[in-house]
DNA sequence: ACTCTTTCTCGATGCGTATCGACGAAGCGT
DNA sequence: ACGCTTCGTCGATACGCATCGAGAAAGAGT
């Protein structure tokens, strides 16, 4: 391997002004910077990731804490991952993976062992062993998710509590008076990830305002419950139901509740639900979709802790942001008849 | 952050002392080495990895190369990820995250960076533009996936010729002489993934064997095209038919397919497909499936790294290595009648 | 011709660890 | 008592880079 001691040898200059070609932090004439630029090209070096580290005190690298639960989605929790991945790449950082298997040691590990430079955490829950040991760390922590108590740290996530309100306005839009909230599954519920509140939280609070009737039932993986459920709302509804089912896998078991009944989305249904936009084109009907936009918060998240990293900020910050959702019209929904005067 | 130094000066000992104690490489009296642990508890020292990897060429990461390919079936992948990493921290490494948005260039910069110490390659196919890099770096590469021509590399990864070959065995052992084959949805297949040839071969030689018909048919994820493929095995089939969904999201649809026309698994058509043990035991019918191992293909693949980061090898070495699946049992393959005299 | 900038480059140093050679202290046999 | 090995420890050095202070060169102003 090539080291800037060679590169300086073969352009005919010291190691320091490579090293500073390289970091533009000192004026370089072109003539220097084109042979040192060419000598780099030539040797194809690659500067040492541990003397830069040792050097300048900065790994360029960002420590990412994924709690593994098997019940969770991993498909959209890869969406974010892959997200995070390229965000960071976008500004010259590297993703470490830490897994929840050593628990908050893990955290106290890398940012000991100086791996890292920071973290983002994924899968926060209402109440997190991680949270002592992110507001005890003198690194930046991203949050994706919010806590329960959130000070002295810096969080991000999508706005569920908009959601779930735009979710209740678009239905009370299209004349329904009643509509069929279906929660997510309980494994989810029980990690109190208090975004299930938030979102619940928009749609009582709309229902409210517009003087509709919500009827909130359990979710689930399973058709049983599911079944159960459909038939809670269905039992209780005047007029079209509608449902909002705010989780990928219970609202694809809630279409298929629905079929079984002979209920047609858009045609004698009302849904709407939460798949990535490629799955919801893909339906049979396709499903009009509220998209939390896991991407945006991925990219957000990447980009609060490099600009945490470039300000160089010791003291711990705070700090809550809020990704607003997006709402997707396809063919779930019925749409009211046009004119007022029928 | 304290340093080895700190330490040393907390023991009244000298530095290179505190960092044999660590690395055991030398003799340490037990009088010196709890002083020596007593002051890396008291200040909760841990080693510098910039310094450690300058000093010793060692990073004790490995890098993890995932192409995110929106088709592919992200949970999957999650949980060779998740297994992966926890192996890796078994053996005392940690899992940088390597996106394909460099394309292959990103494996010559983390190598060329000395980020990493060796390479894991997921999702190799057929033929990989990641494939001549693999074999001129000069760090131990290791692949998930046998790709078209593996020679100079180090592969491994599920024995779906094994798989197949179980899959029809099992099958004909039920009584059925024509089995259907679904296979892959096509954005796999086009990948040239060749685990899908190796799986169709494996059937092929067993229905060879045992003077079974097979029916190949196409795989997708819409409704539609698995329907299509249903109706053709059904209508070519004498007696009861039977399928073989090696691919999760195909099984799945095959499954509701089946439903639509009033087959039930185990009673009057059976089934093998490839969910999860989880996943199988929820479906309304538990669904016999064929486990390709994905978590032991995982931790054989960090084993393998690992034995190679150690033994420091540096030629290129050239192995292939197949995990046998397994078969499990429940209760969508029909039962023959037991008796063999009717 | 002189000093005073400005522009560019160099040499030296330090980051925190692993590792090598060396050295004193024991323990052994003769 | 002598050399000889083994054990346990220390000091020095190198790893590859970033960074600081200094200095050479070149131009600007008097």
């Amino acid at each position: 391997m090539p080291t800037s001691k060679d590169v300086a040898l073969a352009a005919g200059v010291a190691q320091s002004t490579v090293s500073y070609v390289l970091s533009g932090k000192r004026p370089i004439s072109d003539e220097t910077r084109k042979k040192v630029e060419a000598a780099i090209e030539q040797l194809t070096y690659h500067p040492n990731a541990g003397a830069r580290a040792l050097a300048s005190r900065r790994t360029r690298v960002i420590g990412l804490v994924i709690p593994f639960i098997p019940e969770l989605h991993m498909a959209s929790l890869m969406e974010f991952v892959s997200c995070i991945a390229s965000t960071a790449r976008q500004h010259d950082h590297d993703i470490l993976l830490v897994t929840e298997d050593e628990g908050a040691d893990g955290l106290r590990r890398v940012v000991g062992q100086q791996i890292c430079d920071g973290l983002i955490l994924m899968q926060v829950a209402g109440e997190d062993e991680r949270l002592p040991v992110a507001r005890a760390l003198k690194v930046p922590v991203v949050l994706i998710g919010i806590p329960r108590d959130p000070s002295g740290l810096v969080c991000i996530d999508a706005d569920f509590e908009l959601a779930g309100q735009m979710a209740v306005h678009d239905l009370a839009a299209a004349g329904h008076s009643t509509i069929g909230v279906i929660a997510w599954q309980p494994e989810v519920v029980e990690r109190q990830v208090n975004y299930v509140d938030r979102f619940v939280r928009g749609t009582n609070q709309a229902a409210k305002e517009l003087g509709v009737k919500l009827i909130h039932v359990v979710g689930g993986t399973d058709v049983g419950t599911i079944s159960r459920s459909v038939d809670e709302v269905l039992g209780r509804t005047t007029g079209q139901p509608a449902f909002i089912a705010p989780e990928g896998i219970v609202q694809e078991i809630l279409l298929r509740a629905l079929s079984a009944r002979g209920l047609t989305p858009g045609t004698n249904v009302s849904v709407i639900g939460s798949a990535s936009p490629a799955l919801a084109e893909l339906q049979p009907v396709p499903l009009s979709t509220i998209d939390l936009r896991p991407r945006e918060v991925s990219r957000r998240a990447v980009q609060i802790i490099c600009s945490l990293l470039e300000s160089g900020s010791e003291g711990p910050h705070e700090s809550l942001e809020l990704v607003p959702p997006t709402i997707t019209h396809r063919s779930s929904v019925i749409r009211p008849a046009k004119a007022k005067a029928s």
